[in-house]
DNA sequence: GTAGCTGCAAACTCTTTGCAACTCT
DNA sequence: AGAGTTGCAAAGAGTTTGCAGCTAC
């Protein structure tokens, strides 16, 4: 988390209450949150913090590269701090999000791209499941 | 197409002559129209087609399978009829979008849902990526 | 001091919906 | 005939933005 202060200043941006706030609450958070989860951990910490403020920072961190912005088919964005490379399975029925690694898939996705005449830049999956019957 | 509008049938879907319109686009879009794009299609094939009709009609199309909805980070969706099973590689240089199949990465999905205890039920991968220089 | 940041409210974009009229079956 | 479908316009959800005041540097 200090760390994601460290690496705002280093960009340019100023260290605002707020953001620093915001950047906490990142830190902090163990799942994907949306904008409005963000906004409201922020508030517990700031009661003043303003939703237009959240949606700014994150962009911004966006941006950097600092965060990563996901669409899982909802309608809205969920945001989740970019440390470590991984993908998400998505529990059909409880909505669940598991995250997961695989470095087969990795050298997989490279290969494709690189056959297909391109540089990977970024790319996502995501599977939808159902858990199966414990036995 | 004849096959969409039959399967719509099956369903228990009126044929309409607006559902025929849309129908009929979709059959023979071979990119992946928004909605925007579909109803503008449409709207050349029948002037009075409104888009609220498009919006429906691609909702009702998705829950039976017969379309894949797709959010590519735009902030809007887009659509396909879901014919074969393939992925994505977005050019994000020029916006193109490429579709690829690869058996590999079927069976490595298929194994990675099941190794966390699910039943893949449906999923996603999108490559993003640079053309790399032709030499 | 000032460029950048903030809260507020209004605006914008994409999508959904209530309703009265219409149309497939 | 009647359930389902449509166009329209209004409403909803999520997100962005103009602006005047504020603040980190």
């Amino acid at each position: 988390m200090a760390d994601l202060v460290k690496r705002c200043v280093d960009a340019g941006l100023k260290m605002t209450g707020q953001r620093r706030v915001i950047l906490k609450v990142l830190g902090q958070s163990e799942d994907h949150p949306s904008v409005e989860d963000v906004y409201e951990r922020a508030r517990v910490l700031d009661e003043s913090i303003s939703i237009a403020t959240v949606y700014r920072t994150l962009g911004l961190l966006d941006e950097l590269n600092l965060v990563i912005r996901h669409e899982f088919q909802e309608g809205y964005a969920r945001y989740e701090v970019n440390l470590d490379h991984h993908h998400h399975l998505v529990d059909l029925e409880t909505g669940k999000v598991i995250e997961f690694q695989n470095e087969e898939l990795e050298e997989l996705k490279e290969k494709i791209a690189r056959d297909l005449g391109y540089e990977l830049i970024d790319h996502r999956l995501e599977l939808y499941g159902k858990k199966l019957e414990e036995r």
